[in-house]
RNA sequence: GGGCCGUUGGCUUAGUCUGGUAGAGCAAUGGACUCUUAAUCCAUCGGUCGGGGGUUCGAAUCCCUCACGGCCCGCCA
């Protein structure tokens, strides 16, 4: 069978490899030291998708995500406090957290990421590095190789041209006095023992992302011999070693890590006798224009952030939808991805029709997945970002009964139909909420201040205080606030502004018939008579 | 030095993985909604798909090559 979409495909391409397997595991890894930002959450997505792939197709399969938590703590991420200062060295997952909600600093990180898992559905088993050293899980390769260090560096060579680990073991202990692992050095391994000798005298400089000051660290001196549980491997190793020890069968990798990934593919085949995982390759995210997206700057865009502007869906497209390029990702994005969620949603359900039958079929499969391969059996509404933003923008947030008075006017604008079910008026006043979020946040605030009034504005106003009545239809509303301006020789289109910079703060809106009947003809008459004892006498 | 990704109308881009008539949005122009901001709709304008070569009945799409731009690696993880 010929697949079309990536993830069928390496699903495809990972049981080809080893038919066999009673379950195949597909990982990620999550950075346990600084701040996750959306792309962090691509990797896991990305992966679990694969996993489904292979459910599937009948296997049992399983994402893993595994939190590298014992690497030390090189930058104190952005926003910290600098006391994280005398644990720059430590393996995050010993350093107690900052913020007393977790019980390491490790763990407050790696939860942000497994928190947005929890809230778009992806399913995973989580896994602390820190636990599995301690627990013994990656001994055998550990022991392998530390005692074939050397064919190791051979192999490291080769293929990165660093000759550093044809001398170095790589590995590094916890040292036991300081509890710093990015001083020590191994010097000797015992494999009777299961125990390395190292010495603490290394330096290397950190940083406090918030000040940008270096933090010069120094290893304490001392001389040890510790369990190999009580250190971690150098990473051009170590994830062959997690490979081979959890039989992972896929892994996503971004672009910073190519040269890790094909050190540790030759390392695992070479060395370990395992094969790879299959990969999937995708570019990093970057900024509108180009630049790098670094913690350091605090331009970092959360997932959590990401899920107060969008569906998870959106998110899950942004990932799926192209793997190798790279992407842009702010709040421009978030309309666009949600839109086509719908787009893609209505080629789904035939509503509509793509002609090429490829494409079809591609888009199609690009939905289940965006639905996680649980689709609906009937479609949402599919009312465009752009339109719903548009109208919360003008409607102040502390509006009574706010979400009906947005519903309605998408009702009377055909966005949305007459009758909705409860289950569609929820799904639109999530909508709202997300629209509501993103254009506050897009937008800037809104701001009123007291109007200027001329004498003409003023009475025309006052008129239309007294024209307006319960019983008028939108159509006649709008009539006559054309018919108003026109008796007191205003522009229409400057008193149209006026009026909703009267009625809404801002300089336009949604039809003003349609406004003030949904309103309420009376709350808009008293908005209008309160703007004008507020506001001022201007000239002319 | 090694590697990855991009280059499509004035601008932003989709389409590249999946070869089959290059689409969209913004901008511009003209028009419609009996007169209004906004919105909407219709129409028009505009592209040798970075250059060159190759494969193919057929290439924006696959292969090679060159140019330009961006990023990653060459500390550590």
């Amino acid at each position: 069978m010929s697949e079309l979409f990536w993830a069928d495909k390496s699903a495809q391409q990972i049981i080809d490899q080893d038919p066999s397997r009673d379950i195949y595991v597909t990982e990620c890894g999550l950075g346990a030291s600084g701040i996750p930002h959306v792309g962090s959450l691509g990797d896991g997505i990305r992966s679990y998708v694969v996993s489904l792939a292979l459910k599937e197709k009948g296997k049992d399969a399983l994402f893993q995500a595994y939190s590298d938590d014992r690497d030390g703590l090189r930058k104190i991420p952005y926003g910290f406090p600098s006391e994280l200062k005398e644990y720059v060295g430590n393996p995050v997952s010993h350093i107690p957290d900052p913020f007393g909600c977790h019980d390491s600093f490790g763990h407050h990180i790696s939860s942000l990421l497994t928190d947005a898992f929890d809230k778009m559905g992806i399913e995973y088993r989580f896994q602390s590095s820190d636990e599995a050293y301690k627990a013994g899980i990656l001994d055998k390769e550990i022991a392998l190789l530390l005692e074939r260090h050397k064919e190791a560096g051979t192999i490291i060579r080769n293929v990165t041209g660093q000759e550093k680990y044809l001398t170095q073991y790589p590995y590094f202990a916890i040292c036991e006095e300081c509890g710093k692992i990015y001083t020590t050095r191994v010097t000797d391994f015992d494999p009777e023992a299961e125990t390395v000798s190292y010495v603490c005298d290394g330096e290397f400089v950190g940083k406090d992302s918030t000040t940008g000051e270096d933090i010069v660290v120094r290893g304490c001196g001392a001389t040890g011999t510790t369990h190999i549980r009580n250190g971690k491997l150098a990473w051009k190793v170590e994830f062959a070693a997690r490979w081979r020890a959890f039989g992972i069968a896929f892994e996503a990798f971004g672009k910073d890590i190519l040269e890790s990934v094909k050190v540790n593919d030759a390392i695992c085949e070479q060395l370990l006798s395992y094969t790879p995982p299959v990969h999937a390759f995708y570019e990093l995210f970057v900024e509108r224009g180009g630049g790098k997206i670094s913690k350091s700057k605090g331009n970092v865009f959360t997932p959590q952030r990401w899920l107060r502007y969008g569906a998870p869906e959106s998110l899950i497209l942004l990932m799926l939808k192209r793997l190798a390029y790279a992407r842009v990702v702010d709040l421009e994005e978030i309309p666009k991805l949600m839109d086509e969620v719908n787009y893609l949603e209505d080629v789904y359900f035939g509503k509509v029709k793509v002609n090429n039958e490829k494409e079809r079929t591609h888009l199609r499969r690009l939905y289940e997945y965006v639905k996680l391969l649980d689709v609906p059996e009937t479609p949402s509404l599919s009312v465009p970002y752009n339109v719903i933003a548009n109208i919360a923008s003008v409607i102040p947030a502390d509006t009574p009964n706010r979400d009906e008075i947005i519903i309605n006017i998408l009702q009377n604008s055909k966005k949305a139909p007459s009758s909705l079910t409860e289950e569609q008026r929820e799904d639109l006043m999530g909508m709202i909420r997300y629209a509501t979020e993103w254009t506050k946040d897009a937008g800037g605030p809104m701001a009123h201040e007291p109007l200027e009034l001329t004498e003409a504005e003023r009475e025309a106003l006052l008129q239309l205080i007294d024209v307006l009545g319960d019983d008028m239809d939108a159509e006649d509303i709008q009539n006559a606030v054309f018919t108003t301006a026109q008796q007191h020789d205003l522009k229409p289109a400057k008193f149209f502004k006026l009026l909703y910079y009267v009625l809404l703060g801002v300089q336009r809106g949604p039809r003003a018939g349609t406004l003030i009947k949904t309103i309420g003809v009376q709350r808009a008459c008293r908005i209008i008579e309160r703007e004008i004892k507020a506001s001022r006498q201007g000239s002319s």
